[in-house]
RNA sequence: CGGCCCGUAGCUCAGCUGGUAGAGCACAUGACUCUUAAUCAUGGGGUCGAGGGUUCGAUCCCCUCCGGGCCGACCA
């Protein structure tokens, strides 16, 4: 017996020798472990747990497929539960029924030892009510879908509580497979992630507005003030970036002459990693024609409020321990006057010295590479935006940050522009886009100035973008929303790692390991490869720093009696020359 | 990048001014024909994140590193 589990792998658990013996023993009985057939199924589980009647005995005939997710055997009859993509439901088999004749190994055998909590299987039963009251299903066969070699983590539940939850999240990003296994609010979340952006897709369906996909790979990272990751083309051997937004090309679409266009696009920035943050994203961009920012706050109210309630059937949501009312309209606030209720100071018609003074008397940081509009910005994230829980448009932002925006029609120095904070995050940014070909030239030489003062994040002058302004493009809105952010907003998730489905993580240590060859090479038994493996030399080249060779060989000699392997130990001479 | 905390069985966690490890679940064997965190009995399972140091002796104390979390800084 302890051969038959050296033979498989030493570095496997208990628990993964004994699912792997099981495979071997369901292939020796006939039962195809990995089956290629299609199961057909006829209901979930959920259908049957919302619509079962007892009296009318309505689901005479199941079949449904999914996952062994507990057991509870007691002799000839057990319990057991089947997880779907729908949620879960208790199975009752019994021995006499899953075997009717003299042969009882598909129940003693297969289903009391080969069959584990994480296996796949399908049944075919009827359902009825157990003397609990639990709505389960009767099985008179059952099939074998697919076997689980690898232990899950058993998550068990009474009455709402989880016992043994999987939390580390460590766990749940890097194998996000076992936290939607075992964490069925999880899917949930993805679910809702999924509805939010049908939901906006339908709007804008609905109104004609035309979905469309742009390049990921772009010459000139435009369109955002961002630090871009940068790749390399070997056939056009040049260097191109990962977008970090895509508002030129779309509004470059807008001068071809589609009304409104939209693209769910995924950005790439290569800055921090955080609660907030993930190195690439999903912004929606939308560009309609003829529009201007007074429209576009409308239309951002009904999407917003669109989105609330096709998943909560209200416009009242709970984040934490706050209710954020999603009912527009929503209160709107030029900067400047956000930035006077929150300080009491007015700044407008200051100049850069004077917001310098202003900043150092209210204790906010600032360095000689920012300019007017990074000053203000910097005021207003620090004294306002905790206060903006309520979904609050902030309107009409200084020209200087806002290098794509039409000039304020009636207030000098500002641009048409707006942000939708809620709970204190800014959710969407728009502008009425400024379609005027020389002012935008201009506005890209000023970026070209901030450049040059330091600022690393100061936009590219991408001329073609400007060659088609210079065809003329329509007045236009155009908005921007983190789709991330909103689904956090909506799902009551605090971080961004818990609505993506995999956030980006460091890679995993690998642990490096010589093959066999390698120590048979130096002239080492097989049979020593192992125990030297688990005593941590896992490559040949660790062997190298062994210092003394009569520790290692007494390790040696150790672990084979620890471990009671019955091999003849080498001599200290012996292991000395597996050293070389 | 700085401060605080964490890393022990497949999972969740104990481990008392240092004496080479425990629980529950899971797993194995057995009992049990309506259980539901099923129950009962028995059993196996751990380089105590890695390396170094102090010590007769380190899971525990010290240093370095790796991985993770929270907070701050930077940053859309």
């Amino acid at each position: 017996m302890n051969f038959q589990i050296s033979i498989y792998n030493m570095n496997l658990s208990e628990q993964e020798q004994i699912r792997r013996q099981a495979l071997d023993e369901l292939r020796k009985i006939g039962i195809n472990p990995y089956p290629a057939a299609e199961y057909k199924t006829n209901v979930f589980a959920k259908d049957i747990l919302n619509k079962f009647d007892a009296e009318k005995n309505n689901f005479p005939d199941v079949c449904l497929a999914g996952r062994i997710m507990s057991r509870r055997i007691m002799g000839n009859a057990s319990f057991a539960e089947l997880m779907d993509s729908s949620g879960r439901i208790q199975i009752y088999l019994r021995r006499d029924d899953i075997c009717p004749g003299d042969d009882k190994t598909m129940y003693n055998t297969v289903f009391k030892h080969l069959l584990d909590i994480g296996d796949i299987i399908g049944i075919k039963g009827f359902v009825f009510r157990t003397q609990m009251g639990e709505t389960t299903v009767h099985v008179k066969e059952y099939t074998l879908l697919s076997k689980s070699i690898r232990p899950l983590p058993i998550v068990k539940e009474k009455d709402g509580i989880l016992f043994d939850a999987v939390t580390d999240p460590e766990m749940r990003y890097r194998q996000r497979y076992v936290d939607l296994i075992v964490n069925p609010h999880v899917r949930d979340i993805f679910r809702k992630r999924t509805q939010i952006i049908q939901s906006m897709r339908e709007l804008f369906n609905s109104k004609g507005y035309l979905e469309v996909e742009t390049p990921i790979l772009q010459a000139i990272p435009g369109g955002a003030t961002a630090r871009p990751f940068i790749t390399h083309h070997n056939a056009l051997d040049i260097p191109l970036y990962l977008r970090i937004a895509d508002e030129l090309y779309l509004k470059r679409l807008i001068v071809g002459g589609f009304e409104g266009v939209y693209e769910f696009a995924k950005d790439f920035r290569n800055e921090g990693m955080d609660r907030t943050h993930n190195p690439e994203f999903t912004v929606m961009e939308i560009y309609i024609a003829y529009k201007d920012y007074n429209w576009m706050m409308s239309f951002t109210e009904e999407i917003v409020k669109k989105a609330a309630l096709e998943l909560h059937g209200k416009t009242e949501i709970v984040y934490e321990d706050k209710i954020i009312n999603l009912n527009p309209p929503f209160k709107r606030i030029s900067m400047l006057d956000s930035i006077k209720e929150n300080t009491g100071i007015e700044i407008s018609g200051l100049d850069e010295a004077e917001l310098i003074k202003v900043c150092d008397k209210l204790g906010i940081e600032h360095d000689p590479t920012m300019g007017k509009g990074k000053l203000v910005d910097a005021i207003f994230s620090e004294k306002c935006e905790h206060s903006l829980v309520q979904p609050t448009f902030i309107i009409d932002y200084p020209t200087e940050t806002s290098p794509l925006t039409k000039m304020h029609r009636s207030k000098p120095g500002l641009t048409e522009r707006f942000e939708l904070f809620i709970n204190c995050k800014e959710i969407a940014n728009a502008y009425s886009e400024l379609n005027d070909p020389i002012d935008q030239m201009e506005r890209f030489q000023d970026q070209l100035k901030l450049s040059e003062k330091g600022d690393d994040e100061a936009m590219f002058i991408d001329n073609d973008f400007v060659r088609a302004l210079e065809y003329g493009m329509p007045p236009t809105s155009g908005m921007g929303i983190g789709i991330d952010r909103l689904t956090m907003l909506l799902t009551n998730q605090s971080s961004i790692q818990d609505v993506l489905l995999f956030p980006q993580m460091k890679p995993e240590k690998k642990i490096t390991s010589d093959p066999e060859e390698k120590y048979t090479e130096k002239g080492i038994p097989v049979e020593w490869i192992e125990p030297l493996k688990k005593l941590g030399f896992t490559t040949v080249a660790k062997l190298k720093e062994v210092e003394k060779h009569t520790k290692l060989h007494q390790d040696l000699c150790g672990y084979n009696k620890k471990n009671k392997l019955g091999l003849q130990n080498p001599s200290q001479e012996n292991v000395k020359t597996w050293l070389d």
